[in-house]
DNA sequence: CATGAATGAGGTTTCATTCAT
DNA sequence: TATGAATGAAACCTCATTCAT
């Protein structure tokens, strides 16, 4: 991909149009079957716009460009993985801190396991569309809702700062993606949610500890 | 860069000749270089060979392709981590746990800094060149480096196992890549060193306390 | 030409667009002209494009590789050396023996002396393209209208067998191509005419004569 | 290869001590072996000069360029068919007609049979080493021994004159080319040397009939 | 709005040949 | 004489993007 950083990532026109909203749709969606079914390097737009049943001009009148696509389809991945999280912050709203830490790690786990194939297909790209700035707002979203939540807690006096959070966050998503890469089996992955649980859980106490 | 997954990554010659030696050590340095300067998806072979002063051709002489002289590079800068820690556990053999963990993370944390801006070159071009598959056999260097050093532990029954280990280290560097790829100050990095010292030794406490 | 013999060798794209053929003609066109002013080993796809008019990548929508073009190229003559034997043969269907072979021998020789600079040029891209087995193809055409020619034949009972069939063929186009190749002088060809035709009546005469 | 059409293709220098004659043969030798086992577009100098235990530069000493020793490989082997088929001739002085054929186009079928392979990968190279002209020189070679061999001939008073020796010749090379070319089984050649034989008897007879 | 033909810069890689050691 | 490191022109091919229809 020719480098195009400047370039506007945001979708080119808002399809006001039934039709238009079913276009991309598919297009999003080939988008995500061609990343699976012929890997990063091997995407074209040609590619995705053959497999969405429509012309790559048809793509280009919704997407700026190859990374305004690729961005799109990246940013709505995290989407689902924040809103996933968000919710289980706010059910455990007032429970003790570890059932807090669980809940927020087993919905993290459990999405990125969901999609485990397109999460590894998107690692690829990231660094092709600027992905960490991406992956950066929506970090923020998560550090909100688990401060938010961490607020509640009933057993704990000074909540973890949003630096610890932000490193819970790091080394969590950061365990996950390696064992992703590296292809993990599912009991591989049921093994890692109870130690990720485990060393939030710790964590976040030890922080705790040393607040108080 | 054409998909050729299957290439052999090998140098192709080893240099017998003290003029060939010289051309390789210039040719690595000038691939660091240019990513540095020009950034992973403006590296090319011929830019590359230029800033070494020498032609593509005999760039190709010694790489069979662009993938394997970036894989070279990148098992360079994986060795480099790899010696660090593995040095930093091998002088903390009999010390108690927590100094055990702390020497280990800050060695890790040394280099990882050190050499910050290679760091996120290489996370830009380690899709293209199985990133992963090379950094999990320098992943089995460390978890044995760690695991001998546990064994020595005086003030621990059952250490923890390779899995926790592995988990650790996943954790460790996740967030370091985090940090490293948003562009951490050096102070957020010092206090980074900090709570990842904090993190893996609650966790590795929490796991012990476990396993006993 | 990096060899790639498995290569698929048809055109990747019909053309539906009126412009499409267009272009399609002018880079056939263009290839013949570029074999035969700069030789087959000094023929490059841009040459070509540069020729027909359009841009390398207007030759790469149509044709696979380099190979595929060529090899449509040379089809093409060979359909055409086909159409003009198969066509012989069917008016001399019921003749007598000696002028069937007359007629077909001079057919083929005709076309061929017709299309001399072409058929020289295409000897030596054959090699490259795999033309063993494309003219294999129109061999067998050329075998069967032959075959049928033959079994009208008023004045022989056992008409010769494929065997000898493919032989003469071989024979002819072998004849035909050592003197096209050393550049022999239209008067040449019109004495090789007359010996062809002499060779392969009398071997046909043989070999019937052997069978009865 | 670069287009070189003009550079000589002599030998440059002829091997005046027993070790160069070695080297001589063994590149020779390695010039074949590559052939068959990595076929025309992959021989490179290079390769040749690894298969032969010696360095390129040493190969450049003894041959100007690649098509000089192409050139030397293929003259060797032209050599001897020409021998095969000039002893096969003076053999069969004072023979009858028939038996002087058939023992030239029998020789001429077992020498190519005998190295069936070598023929094959050099008909592949002819082209860019101007093949054609080094074959017409021996084809002169051929022309004269059969010349020479039909004036003995007892049943014969005016023996077929060049042109329809060369026609011959034209026709039975072209016929074990295209055997030889579509990887013919050794049944298949054995037949086929009967029916040269037929063919190669009955032109000459019919030329001889046609003179007298 | 949709189509798809056309563009062409730019990238990777090969390999015959030379020449300092 | 032999070596083999270095050369670099030149070839093939891709693919994001545009724009006339």
């Amino acid at each position: 991909m020719p480098a195009d950083m400047l370039a506007a990532l945001e979708p080119r026109k808002t399809p006001v149009q039934a039709r238009a909203a079913i276009t991309v749709e598919a297009i999003c969606e080939a988008t995500i079957q061609v990343l699976l079914s012929y890997g990063a390097e091997r995407l074209t737009t040609t590619r995705v716009a053959e497999r969405a049943g429509v012309s790559v001009g048809t793509l280009y009148q919704y997407y700026r460009n190859k990374r305004s696509l690729l961005a799109a389809v990246f940013e709505d991945h995290l989407n689902r993985v924040a809103v996933a999280v968000e919710s289980a912050c706010e059910q455990a709203h007032h429970k003790p801190l570890a059932d807090m830490i669980r809940q927020m790690a087993e919905a993290y786990v459990g999405v990125k396991m969901d999609r485990a194939d397109i999460s590894v297909a998107l690692y690829k790209v990231a660094p092709d569309i600027g992905g960490a700035a991406l992956a950066e707002r929506v970090g923020r979203r998560l550090r909100q809702a688990i401060d938010a939540m961490l607020q509640t807690a009933p057993d704990v006096e000074l909540p973890p700062g949003k630096f610890a959070i932000e490193m819970m966050l790091a080394a969590m998503s950061g365990a996950m993606r390696s064992a992703l890469e590296t292809g993990a089996s599912p009991a591989t992955f049921r093994k890692m949610r109870e130690h990720l649980v485990l060393l939030c859980q710790a964590y976040m106490a030890a922080v705790t500890a040393q607040r108080n």
